[in-house]
DNA sequence: TCTGGGGTCCTAGGACCC
DNA sequence: TCTGGGGTCCTAGGACCC
């Protein structure tokens, strides 16, 4: 094992049934009672049940139709107020940078901090008083939301440690005591290990951590694959040292909708493409960012999904495009029977945006920009602002690339092959005085073939 | 009234390149 | 000319998580 901590210095904070939570804070007549969060009409399922409901049966991903009929009458159905969640989930949040600059925040109610870059004593005395103090600090700062806490030696641990003693829990695990905790445990219990996963470990006997420990590594992998696989075998032995990151990048956007009824007119398929390509496109223009990859998801009125993407040359960041895109897909597929779900996503974001280095006609391009965006090079940081409507023709304009820094809006309209002005590197084959001493650190097939 | 919505990661095959 | 290995990109589907 290499890399794994010697303390137990990470902790893991899951908010009790946090969106039921929410409301009952919010309404005190709901306090005690049965609340279950979640999509309320004939499609609905459960996103959350409060622990009251969750005595009748009531669990998330459970229909709304099933948990109403499992739960007593004057049982709260609620839809769901999701911008209440997010800002007592910024207090919670904030709470943690306060004992860590490292905190990976996973969804709204889950989050792991490095205790140890917080410069945290890691005795469990120690680790007992801060988590103590950081579940009655987070109730009172919330108004009446409680967590589970787990304190371990990795991610999987602390999290397991949450895990077992919800709710309002508090579990350490000292370094050196993982595999006594673990092993007693069934695999379905370990992240990752789902409905599928779990029915294949039991056909061969493995229902335990334990039994886990027993196998090769090459049985794992012959059973579920190389990645999950070794992935198992390292759990069972207590071996993660993956680290806490802040701050992780989208990979992908997307936006889906389940309709009441099972739609089957074209137009009106077609009209919803449109929607959610808006819905879509306003989130990657909020967040600065282009794709290059389009994927419609279908799913058919007897739930067989399916998916189809597209890949263009260019990043994008309009609805026309992606509209536009997804509708040709959607020309591909079947609808016979109705359409139950219709999603549309953008993959692929860019981090560069790629001007045309095979453009038939290598005139100057034209730029035309729609707001303010600041353009960073690389491999040498630097900005440089580009105004709307300020003409970007010039004369070092020929072929090559632009990096945008994640956070501005760096997709604009290319109307040919494109090198910006200003310290952005370009390189053109076909032109020496174009290209710089020491080529930056190119990347991509388009700038291989080009080298070649 | 069976089965939401937003994500991540992995696999596998084919295309294409070196 | 034949064989082939390694790598990346793209597409489709699936498992899993909250």
């Amino acid at each position: 094992m290499q890399g794994v901590r010697s303390e137990a210095s990470v902790l893991h904070l899951d908010l009790d049934a946090f969106f039921a939570a929410v409301e009952q804070r919010d309404k005190p007549s709901l306090r005690g009672k049965p609340v279950v969060v979640g999509g309320t009409g004939g499609r609905g399922v459960v996103a959350t049940a409060s622990y009251e409901a969750r005595a009748y049966g009531a669990r998330s991903a459970m229909s709304a139709a099933e948990a109403r009929r499992r739960c007593p009458p004057g049982t709260a159905f609620l839809g769901g107020r999701f911008a209440a969640y997010s800002i007592t989930s910024r207090v919670v949040m904030d709470l943690l940078r306060e004992l860590s600059p490292l905190v990976e925040q996973v969804s709204v109610d889950e989050a792991y901090v490095d205790l140890a870059a917080g410069g945290h004593a890691t005795d469990v005395d120690s680790l007992t008083a801060l988590a103590t103090d950081l579940k009655e600090r987070l109730h009172t700062a919330t108004g009446g939301v409680r967590g589970s806490v787990g304190i371990a030696s990795s991610k999987t641990l602390a999290k397991i440690g949450s895990e077992l003693d919800k709710p309002d829990g508090l579990l350490v695990i000292p370094a050196g005591s993982e595999l006594d905790v673990l092993h007693p445990l069934p695999v379905r219990s370990l992240p990752g290990v789902g409905p599928a996963t779990g029915d294949r470990l039991s056909s061969v006997g493995i229902r335990t951590v334990a039994d886990l420990h027993e196998r090769s590594l090459s049985d794992l992998v012959g059973l579920v694959g190389q990645a999950h696989g070794s992935g198992l075998y390292r759990l069972a032995r207590a071996d993660d040292d993956r680290p806490i990151v802040p701050d992780r990048e989208a990979k992908s956007v997307s936006a889906e909708r389940t309709y009441a009824t099972d739609l089957t007119d074209l137009a009106a398929l077609e009209h919803e493409i449109g929607s959610l390509a808006q819905r879509v496109v306003s989130r990657l223009q909020k967040d600065g960012t282009a794709g290059r990859t389009v994927t419609l998801k279908f799913r058919r009125y007897d739930f067989t999904t399916l998916t189809r993407s597209q890949t263009l040359t260019q990043p994008f960041d309009d609805a026309r495009t992606v509209g536009d895109v997804a509708r040709r897909l959607l020309a591909g597929i079947d609808r016979t029977g109705g359409v139950r779900l219709l999603g549309v996503g953008v993959s692929g974001l860019a981090t560069y945006v790629q001007g045309d280095l095979f453009a038939e006609d290598p005139e100057p391009a034209v730029a035309v920009l729609e707001e303010d965006v600041d353009v960073v090079a690389e491999p040498e940081p630097a900005t440089r602002q580009w105004h709307p409507g300020q003409d970007v023709e010039h004369a070092e304009m020929g072929r090559g690339w632009v990096w945008g820094s994640g956070l501005n809006r760096v997709t604009v309209r290319f109307e040919g092959p494109l090198t910006p002005p200003g310290p952005v590197r370009t390189y053109a084959g076909d032109d020496p005085a174009l290209s710089p001493a020491d080529p930056p650190d190119w990347r991509g097939t388009e700038a291989q073939k080009s080298r070649s």
